[in-house]
DNA sequence: CATTACAGTTCCAAAATTGAACTGTCAACG
DNA sequence: CGTTGACAGTTCAATTTTGGAACTGTAATG
């Protein structure tokens, strides 16, 4: 596959890890949301190579997800900062944290705690149906094709596989 | 960055990252949560070359995530399931889909619609407060250092860079 | 016996990433 | 005035990772 053109699959899952689906990306939108802002600091916190980060940088300007701000004149240097849309991935961000503290914490429990500024207490996000409010989990969905549907792209080798013909075998399940 | 040292990080994002945090295994991974269980199933679907999906669903079974489970005898053959630690991935996966319903549709529209078995209906997810229940932005949390956490390793690129002396400039901010 | 399905493995070429040095502006130091 | 340091990149050779394609092996089908 070239990813270059996976931003245009039938896809929501496929779009989306276009943008911001690689380890560095994930990192740098991580410091993004601790408040990260310039080059230098992405740099230090990730030991992330100059010439990669760059590279990313530019991307996630270029898809909308940064905003590349001066913040002094001669000589120019900028910031980077969340656009609405980048601040949207915060649920993605949430959900991986979760995961995380959920299955990866080692003996001394999680490295960071999270405070809802709201209701003022530390707190997990739950991700829940927007219709009735309930934790969702993945054996109570169903999916259907929406407008956007496209048939499945054909991926043969060679020739498109077809008729495949009935045969027996020793099936387990 | 050494990518394999990426799970013992003092970050649940770092580490989650370190496991599911490149293109390909989300891809593998979206297949799951459709059904897909076979070598062959993920291979056609997604066009990954055989030599990567074959390591990419090794460390997903080395993880804890997929379980490979026999379902034929000779010659053996296996399915690749998610465990519950797999199926824990299910709001990541949601939360990307909806970022990508929200910020990356053409003008058709989405490709795959979400019904709630529960309730019946077609919804969006939503990342709530696990205290209040209150929809969750970026704005609205704050973070402060967990049981696990640990001072920032330092990634000096020679010596530790130290006294930042002050110096003016013309701020723009 | 030839073909197909399935699940990999092997090998080489092409692409991406790393590490390290280099460019350039400007302020502060001595 | 010359040097150094902060900052934001860019350049380039050496590695590492991917991609493509063919190959291995079992067993059922025709």
């Amino acid at each position: 596959m070239r990813w270059d053109t996976l931003e245009e699959e039938p896809c929501s899952v496929a779009r989306t890890i276009g943008v911001i689906g690689d380890r560095w990306t994930l990192l740098i939108l991580r410091e993004c949301f601790l408040r990260t802002r310039r080059f230098e600091g992405f740099q230090s916190a990730l030991g992330i190579t100059r010439h990669l980060l760059a590279e990313r940088l530019k991307k996630l300007v270029r898809t909308g997800i940064l905003r590349r701000i001066p913040y002094q004149e001669s000589p120019k240097r900028h910031e980077y900062i969340l656009t609405q849309k980048g601040l949207d991935l915060y649920p993605i961000m949430m959900a991986i944290v979760h995961w995380g503290d959920t299955h990866m914490v080692d003996e001394r429990g999680r490295p960071l705690l999270h405070e809802h500024k709201k209701c003022g207490k530390l707190f997990d996000p739950v991700m829940v149906c927007s219709e009735c409010g309930e934790p969702l989990s993945a054996k109570e969905v169903t999916t259907r094709p929406g407008p956007g549907a496209r048939p499945r792209p054909n991926r043969p080798t060679k020739e498109s596989e077809s008729k495949p013909k009935s045969r027996k075998r020793a099936a387990t399940a």
